[in-house]
DNA sequence: TGGGCAAGTGAGCACAATGCTCACTTGAGG
DNA sequence: CCTCAAGTGAGCATTGTGCTCACTTGCCCA
């Protein structure tokens, strides 16, 4: 249901670090400390606040659809009824093989991410979308390639090159 | 680059570390097991091919771009000269703000998933994909809201509910 | 110019988790 | 009937965790 977050904001250290955990998902926190040089107490730290502030998301984002046994994926954009979008929404969410959902700006009002086992399947939960009460007309486009899969990494890197604000660490090593 | 990855499909026990994790992302091995009823050596192995087999994507997938600076979120659709669609991909990895990207069925070739600091950071991006030799034509959608959040709990569940293949495990209890 | 303040550091400590190996069990399939 | 794949429980040396503490360092602000 959320729109945006926006808790503190996170900073190059926190980038740096949500960088060396990008390359090793399940890296311990001394591993990460040694490997950042930073002392292990501040990775600690900055990895609870981490998840406190919700600037991570959900662990479900990192499982493959594919290996569920859903290789397919398509778009649904949608045009309904404006006034009932949050019920329309309620509806979309009781079907299993919708993983998201957006809200869109223009003509088109609802983009849909979809799953499916196989073309079949996927026909079928286009039709569930459109019966939906409140959904006027569909569109699916099949995901036939994944050209850039999913990645934050630039962005981080952008994060993590400002110099961060060097408070107490030490002056040697 | 890749489409599909299908290694050896994710079963109902799989599904249930899944699903325990998702709920619990940072939860040791020893936690899992205990909370799942299985012995610690057989979740260890578990995810040991979880993530050798590319069931779990990369951790970047965590990150809330929001947090990082970037809170919109904006679906550009593009139609690009479809003999080149492996150079315009290669130039759309080049820019930042891209998230994602995937060639599409139909009538629109691309779908494009951006990130932005705000709306004038939009169009600079937006423009930016239009510039791509190959680009043909654009249309820029805001994601005014995320009506449902990224989540494949339900379709864990469906893979955990299957009954799992009763092997060797102990009777009492 | 001096005092807080926030953030980092290094040390230490009891306890828990890891990574490994081994012998054993169990159901499925040839 | 035998073998195989998968799970189990035990044990053990090594690491990592979660916590607290005293101390340092640069920044902000008065």
């Amino acid at each position: 249901m959320s729109t945006v977050n926006s808790g503190p904001r996170v900073d190059a250290t926190d980038a740096r670090i949500l960088l060396a955990l990008a390359d090793d998902p399940r890296a311990t926190v001394l591993a990460l400390a040694e490997r950042l040089r930073l002392s292990r107490n501040t990775v600690q730290a900055r990895l609870a606040k981490l998840d406190e502030n919700g600037a991570l998301g959900s662990f479900e984002r990192r499982v493959d659809p594919g290996a569920l046994g859903y290789p397919l994926t398509a778009f649904v954009t949608a045009q309904a009824d404006q006034h009932h979008l949050a019920e329309v929404a309620d509806r979309l969410k009781d079907i299993p093989e919708i993983v998201e959902v957006f809200g869109l700006s223009g003509p088109t009002d609802l983009l849909v991410r979809v799953v499916a086992a196989d073309t079949e399947d996927l026909y079928r939960v286009a039709g569930k979308i459109l019966d939906c009460p409140g959904i006027e007309r569909t569109n699916t486009a099949l995901a036939m390639r994944e050209l850039v899969p999913h990645r934050l990494t630039e962005l981080l890197r952008r994060s993590a090159a400002t110099r961060p604000a060097p408070t107490g660490r030490r002056a040697r090593d």
